[in-house]
DNA sequence: CAAATATATCGACTTTTCCCGATATACCAA
DNA sequence: TTGGTATATCGGGAAAAGTCGATATATTTG
């Protein structure tokens, strides 16, 4: 999902029928790519965002979540300087 | 236990009573200071061989530990480059 | 070869993680 | 407000990982 969100244009093209991806990638769109149900997607996602490696942003009904890629950069510094 | 080999002269400073570090730090060393069971800790020790962390050396009975620097660099790369 | 020491492997049990269906919540539209 | 759609949360069963004791293997020493 980390890889898919790198390039929501090219891996969520549908998502485009309703809206664009400023402000990432609907919920729906990533559970159907995944094969997995809603609810064990939206339960990894937060996951994923309490670790902060992905940004969520409610907007009407749907949640957009988006890579924070921050914590990318953050997470291969700390392996070369703390493991 | 990566985090210790990073360090052998430190976090293994017994072990120079019957050899040196050049070949890295031997299972019971490794075993005494984690406070797993003996088994545990080999069988822990021989996944993160496996996959590429540490390298081993049989030297007589003992079996010795070393980080492979490379591996950690690799990793790093990874989440930068893939991620 | 026999005993002692160091490490590796095996089988079982416990704990954690994964994943699901059911249900709750939030929002939108009529 | 009622019904429809999107997402979140909950509880439980299945799968995987962690840990142990017992035992096997390898090596050294007497």
């Amino acid at each position: 999902m980390l890889e898919w969100l790198k390039e929501p244009e090219i891996n969520f093209p549908d998502q485009l029928q309703h809206a664009g991806f400023e402000h990432g990638v609907c919920v729906g769109q990533i559970q159907a790519k995944a094969g997995l149900t809603q609810s064990t997607v939206s339960e990894y996602l937060s996951i994923l965002q309490r670790a902060g490696f992905i940004e969520s942003k409610r907007v009407g009904q749907w949640t957009y979540y988006k890579r924070n890629e921050g914590a990318f950069e953050a997470l291969s510094k700390l392996i070369q300087s703390n493991l």
